[in-house]
DNA sequence: GTCTATATTCAGATAGAC
DNA sequence: GTCTATCTGAATATAGAC
């Protein structure tokens, strides 16, 4: 993904925040420009079209994503030696401050064409849905084989799991949000789902708390 | 809420099904008209603008929740007598077949419109995040005051909850959506996050299965 | 790279015949 | 209650001066 500067950043980036806002076709490109502070002609310079810069928001959001996903091989490894809860909120993205914002934006973007665009739709299923199951499923199996954890379908853990974030991360984008300390404790509730065996020297019930 | 018959009715089922496909503003009168087989004038007859058929559907999502939702007191009641998962599951409420259509496309409407439209969001919010915690948290409430469960959150446990039905209730309308034992599943899932105890003396661990 | 001017298309909506 | 015809404004996009 190309480094964007000056102008085409600023549009870009108000672009994200005004289809965020509304919808992709409530925002018209006089309406980006004039926030931008130029011509709608002028956009014509840096996007070829309106749905170039959709497409443009698809990408940011599809590659930082790919960029951000943890080591799968890293969090098997972690399985043998860790506290299985541990584990499980090691597999949690989190976006670096610089681009919170405008991931964030791109997500619901994305995640409101799913519906009537196709490459929107591939998009937030391997990144929301696809991809935490390729995390929780392997890591519970293994935990489950070690017999570190009581049986469970790891599919339908990864179902709640992926649905938590998902909601959270598109339900009140501007107005009444999550704030983080609930979210995160949130996700410790969800991960109580996962029974810790009293394994060797372990004992139930007592997570390590580093909130 | 009115009844409505004949091509008023067509118009409005048409005009949801082409909003939860596309977005609001991605359909024109004249697409709707076309897919009933009138002229877009002809609309006007029914429905003074196209807001105010958009404005029909949150109704109709808004109207039909207030009639559906269980009543608080008689699962009150169960709390006293009812295995502690029971009564969460009976806090579902279970669209009748012949509405399940609409209702799912007009959810997915207003919650769609939810970040730039401030009607759709206070529908959306009161239904999909308030109404949940106004059963769980009295409920959780009752049931550890009885001695039922062990101690947990919860507002943090509605949090899980309503996550869990609004992104399965928003992602993938019309794809990869999730069928109805898996979803029922999920949710005995969380459930599990609620432990109950056994009887006046306690046993941990078992948990009555009647899935 | 930004501007003015403009082409083209299509949106929501209305008037009035039938 | 549906139609034809039309209004008005706004959308995306392009051409060409500077």
């Amino acid at each position: 993904m190309e480094n964007m500067t000056g102008t085409k950043k600023r549009i870009f980036e108000v672009a994200a925040d005004m289809f965020a806002k509304d919808s992709y076709h409530a925002v018209s490109m006089r309406q980006i420009a004039n926030a931008v502070n130029i011509k709608a002609s002028s956009i014509y310079n840096h996007f070829e079209s309106k749905e170039a810069l959709l497409l443009t928001i698809y990408e940011y959001f599809d590659s930082h994503m790919r960029m951000l996903k943890p080591d799968l091989s890293k969090l098997m490894e972690m399985v043998e030696t860790h506290h299985p809860h541990d584990v499980l909120r090691a597999t949690n993205i989190i976006y670096p401050g610089e681009i919170v914002q405008t991931m964030s934006r791109a997500m619901l973007i994305t995640a409101s064409q799913a519906s009537s665009d196709p490459r929107a739709e591939a998009i937030i299923y391997r990144n929301m849905i696809e991809m935490p199951g390729t995390y929780d499923v392997p890591i519970l199996n293994k935990m489950m084989a070690l017999d570190k954890i009581e049986p469970l379908d790891p599919h339908d853990f990864s179902l709640i799991h992926s649905g938590y974030c998902y909601s959270a991360a598109v339900r009140f984008y501007s107005n009444r949000s999550i704030d983080n300390p609930r979210y995160l404790a949130g996700l410790d509730m969800i991960f109580t789902i996962v029974r810790v065996k009293e394994g060797g020297a372990r004992r139930c019930e007592k997570v390590a708390k580093n909130t």
